[in-house]
DNA sequence: CATATATATATCAAAATGATATATATACAG
DNA sequence: CTGTATATATATCATTTTGATATATATATG
């Protein structure tokens, strides 16, 4: 999927800053899709360009003006296009699967070349990290406006689901299995 | 973990062809990590330079000739080195998740602005994929020799029957709760 | 008989990352 | 009370990675 439509896609649920998007790929999406700055903001002014995405400044005391996005008519044509288009190539590639790159596997996998101290702390900080991660995921309170109107979408409480049950599984078995890395 | 460090890890189970590590990479580990070409083969040849691999070619009837790489001491040394230095800052960083892009998942998150057919579509297609998948994982039969070398690692069984539990935990999240999506 | 897939290496334009720069407020430990 | 770290916010860019394509052939499949 195109950053455009990513970006368009995440704008359709209410205005966001580029600051914002970013934060959104480091909470809620953390375990969905990620994206830099660097390709962010460009992509922001791309949309500007071509009128996909209207823009207010609010200038805010001693802190850079915070640049709101609100996605246009155009914008919106353009995403529901977009969106049909990657569905129907999804299912014509045939690669249905995601994209992962773990640090922590690979050096669960190379383990054998480290010491059992550290292989242990990497286990133990993974383990309290995904807990904490998982505190985050299931807590229910308030959140910023923009938040909270990506978490009461029907998509959304299905993806936390999803994600909820992964995290769980995945802790039951670190917790279970360490035992047979070591020694 | 700089891709010289991961493909030397790759080699310190046997030695393997380029071709051969992307395989792994599109089988086994699919889901801790994957590689391009564009990468895979330059690094290959860095690796060469610095004396850290050998290559032995093997003329082979109407193909290319297959370059296998071995490591070499000067390489494995700088394989634990590496490692250590990564597992440490992988622990300082305080970035202890994976860096995931989901598709999948985003045209889920989207799926308001697409048809019921389609999101049937995809998360029917997804399903078939994932059991496919499974099977794959679980089958204990033969295989190639390259292949075999990193499956009977401590450290990958450890990480196949991890996979294997959040493998079975998506599938039966996503059997169970399909139907909250359409409608 | 055409098309697709598998084996195998190599290259490269386009895209993305990760780090850095800029500017300030707040919190917190020594 | 002072240095350090973190948070808010945008922007840029060198380096890395991707994804596609080229090359060459064998085998399987419709």
């Amino acid at each position: 999927m195109q950053t455009d439509t990513i970006c368009l896609g995440l704008l359709s649920t209410g205005p966001k800053s580029g600051y914002e998007i970013k934060q959104i790929f480091e909470g809620p999406l953390s375990d969905i899709y990620s994206l830099s700055y660097g390709t962010i903001y460009p992509t922001l002014n791309k949309l500007m360009d071509g009128k996909f995405v209207t823009c207010k400044q609010h200038a805010q005391d001693k802190k850079p003006d915070k640049k709101v996005y609100t996605i246009s008519k155009k914008g919106l044509i353009l995403l529901k296009e977009n969106l049909i288009i990657d569905a129907t190539n999804y299912l014509r590639s045939g690669k249905l699967g995601d994209q992962v790159k773990s640090e922590f596997l690979l050096l669960i996998l190379f383990s054998k070349n480290l010491s059992h101290e550290i292989i242990d702390t990497i286990l133990s900080q993974r383990v309290s990290f995904v807990k904490q991660k998982l505190e985050l995921i299931k807590y229910e309170g308030p959140l910023t406006p923009e938040l909270d109107s990506i978490r009461n979408e029907k998509a959304s409480k299905f993806i936390r689901g999803l994600a909820t049950e992964l995290i769980e599984a995945g802790l039951k078995y670190i917790e279970k299995n360490k035992r047979k890395l070591g020694k």
